[in-house]
RNA sequence: GCCUUUGUAGCUCAGGGGUAGAGCACUUCCUUGGUAAGGAAGAGGUCCCGGGUUCAAUUCCCGGCAAAGGCUCCA
């Protein structure tokens, strides 16, 4: 007999031999139809395997991460299937799940595939999946491995068993398609209901782009087919929402041929907007004792040999530029920290300064691949909200606490709920890379894995992940459609205050080295940007909207009333708009509401009579009859709100 | 940076070796209307840029630039 012990921390027995399978029968029928694969003391397997022997089991369903990661591969592999009984003589690369769906490199040497074939391929591929076919694993040797691609003519197949060693090859099999790959895989193919191939592209073999360049099909598949059409919904409303065209749709933005890729053109209404953003973080950050500073757009190329950056990044930036004096060259500003550092140096400082927190938004450039560039969300000249905090090692954790509540301040007043934590560290084995004392590191991460955990963030760890110079903490929101974005980062620094030489003097009278943290909240404004477009669909919150009502006469008649309604909303603050064209009322609320304005008040003779507008609110319809003053008050209360919930949270 | 695709009016797009079209937007006129499209007329284009083939190129070919998707990268 083995001791299974399950996740709730019950132990049941089982005769040797048992699989997972056996253990989700023992539980209910129900969730042994559900089981796609399970975490055998802590490896994911083949729901069919016989357990190891005493070991502690989760079982995988479509509601782990790691369930769907098994039944997106076993999906790329009926892919695959199909496309091998479609397209006889086609050659496999590789096959792995991502984040959303899988995909499969293939080389279908003369032929190709294109968005037409899609629909054979995904009959095919639920044809095959009715057929219940078993992933059924077996462990070759090498030889035997070799010799079945090598029969195949899959050179592909080959050069991947080249790189394993014997004794650790398996191939899976179901239907007619067998397989190298490690595993583990679902039960079996019926367990795929839903199948759409997404797309096609090319991807270099291994991806060397001087290797072949397969041809990649990417597919999702789902349990159900409302899981897909869910999912195929979500997709179109992220399309609806790409900042892109909303930012052009809404005139928030432009790029011009003529001016570069990647640097973007703020049109007036997105400038405002950016302002109302940048105003709103000066306050909170005033609030919390930062100092503004501005410093130029470029420094010369000693700045950056200095802080290392030339060395790092030099070749693959914007090039210096010259003067007319020989030899003197000058650096777009590719980050705002070596400035800011030397602001600190400018004159000598005392423990008692420290903390010092010096802001700015600081443009900077860098010279993103041209590939890359990605409307707002990937650019070349971007805005940072950033800042350096100067402090003594002793004040790392507390400086972290209050970065990580000035974070989720800004974020709940923009309305996102749900936030993560990335924490990077270093390797646990390899430490050689990284610069500084080991005592200042381990003091540094306990600082943020104990920040972290104060505030009550969801935080994941990561080895191996911190910068050469100091740990990290990277925020991630999930937008409205789940969709996880990265933001700005909190780094730990010692390689910089080292670089530069930067010292205060301590209670005992020694020059002592200060910690350096880096940190922007929205990351770029830029990028931040692109986010909260895409989160609310173009409707900001009512404090951030480039216009917050519109003012609907209902004939040229009120025109003048509604100017004079217009200029009374913009003293009290309001950001109003008029639309004084000859249309019909219908007409002006049509547009309006296509605008997505928040507020339409339409103006005419009953309301020039009782003094008042009536008030029409975006997607919810007529909210009734009211003053200017009431309207300019339901705004300001609307908008407190908003800002205030953020506050008190 | 690499691969594929695309580039025509402000926007979305059709067309095609003989210098160009639709819808929406815009302008003017008519209409002055009460909660999601009133009517008519008009204006608007180096068909991305440069070169080549041709009697003739916006159309075909080559090169650039830009955009989309993918690959690789990101202080």
């Amino acid at each position: 007999m083995i001791k299974v012990t399950l996740p709730d921390g019950s132990v049941r027995e089982f005769a040797q031999g048992a699989t997972a399978m056996d253990v989700a029968k023992s539980i209910s029928d129900g969730l042994a139809r559900n089981v796609l694969s399970a975490k055998v003391n802590g490896e994911v397997r083949d729901a069919s395997r016989p357990l190891p022997g005493d070991c502690t089991l989760s079982l995988l369903t479509w509601n782990d991460a790691e369930g769907k990661s098994t039944f997106w591969h076993s999906s790329a592999h009926l892919l695959a299937e199909a496309i091998e009984a479609l397209y006889p003589g086609t050659k496999f690369g590789i096959g792995p799940p991502i984040e959303n769906g899988f995909y499969y490199d293939i080389d279908l040497g003369e032929k190709t595939i294109g968005d037409g074939d899609f629909a054979a391929i995904e009959a095919k591929m639920k044809e095959l999946a009715s057929k219940k076919s078993a992933f059924e694993r077996k462990a070759v040797s090498k030889a035997d491995a070799v010799a079945y691609f090598t029969e195949k003519g899959d050179e592909y197949k080959l050069e991947l068993i080249d790189g394993l060693n014997d004794g650790e090859i398996t191939f899976y099999t179901q239907g007619s398609f067998t397989d190298l790959c490690r595993g583990p895989h679902i039960p079996d193919t019926s367990f795929i209901k839903a199948v759409k191939v997404m797309s096609v592209a090319g991807a270099y073999w291994r991806g060397d782009e001087k290797r072949k360049q397969l041809t990649r099909l990417y597919g999702i598949t789902f349990p159900k087919q409302k899981e897909l059409d869910e999912h195929l919904t979500l997709l179109e409303e992220a399309k609806k929402r790409d900042h892109r065209k909303l930012g052009k749709e809404m005139d928030l933005f432009t790029f011009s041929e003529r001016v570069g890729a990647g640097l973007p053109l703020w049109l007036p209404k997105g400038a405002a907007l950016r302002e109302r953003l940048i105003n709103f973080m000066k306050e909170a950050q005033e609030k919390a004792g930062y100092v503004q500073v501005a410093t130029p757009h470029i420094g010369s190329k000693a700045l950056y040999e200095t802080s290392g950056h030339w060395e790092k990044y030099g070749k693959d930036s914007f090039q210096p530029i010259s003067t007319p004096q020989e030899g003197e060259l000058f650096m777009l500003k590719p980050m705002n920290c070596p400035h800011h550092c030397e602001i600190f140096a400018s004159r000598p400082r005392s423990y008692k300064d420290l903390p010092l927190r010096l802001a700015e938004f600081g443009t900077v450039y860098r010279y993103e691949q041209s590939g890359e560039l990605h409307g707002l969300a990937r650019v070349r000249g971007f805005t940072q909200d950033d800042a350096h905090l100067f402090c003594r090692p002793d004040q790392v954790k507390e400086e972290f606490l209050k970065v990580i509540d000035l974070v989720l301040l800004v974020l709940r007043a923009l309305g996102f709920e749900k936030f993560e934590a990335q924490v990077s560290l270093r390797d646990k084995l390899d430490r050689s890379k990284y610069i500084g004392s080991d005592e200042n590191w381990q003091k540094a991460e306990q600082a943020i894995i104990d920040a972290a955990a104060e505030c009550g963030m969801k935080t994941v760890v990561e080895y191996g992940e911190a910068a050469f110079y100091g740990p990290k903490l990277d925020f991630m929101v999930k937008d409205a459609l789940g969709r996880r974005w990265q933001l700005g980062t909190i780094q730990v620094d010692y390689n910089l205050p080292e670089r530069f030489q930067l010292e205060y003097v301590g209670s005992d009278n020694a020059r002592h080295r200060p910690v350096m943290i880096h940190r922007a909240p929205f990351g770029s404004l830029e990028r931040f940007i692109a986010l909260i477009i895409e989160h609310t669909a173009g409707r900001f919150p009512l404090w951030l909207t480039p216009e917050q009502a519109i003012i609907l006469p209902i004939s040229d008649k009120f025109v003048d009333a509604a100017k004079q309604a217009q200029s009374q909303l913009a003293a009290m603050g309001i950001r109003c708009e008029l639309d004084e064209r000859s249309e019909k009322i219908g007409r002006k609320i049509r547009d309006a509401e296509l605008a997505k304005s928040p507020f339409m008040l339409i103006l005419g003779e009953k309301e020039v009579e009782s003094g008042t507008l009536s008030v029409r609110e975006h997607g919810a319809g007529d909210a009734g009859a009211m003053t200017v003053v009431a309207f300019a008050r339901l705004i300001q209360e609307r908008i407190e709100m908003q800002l205030g919930q953020a506050t008190a949270a």
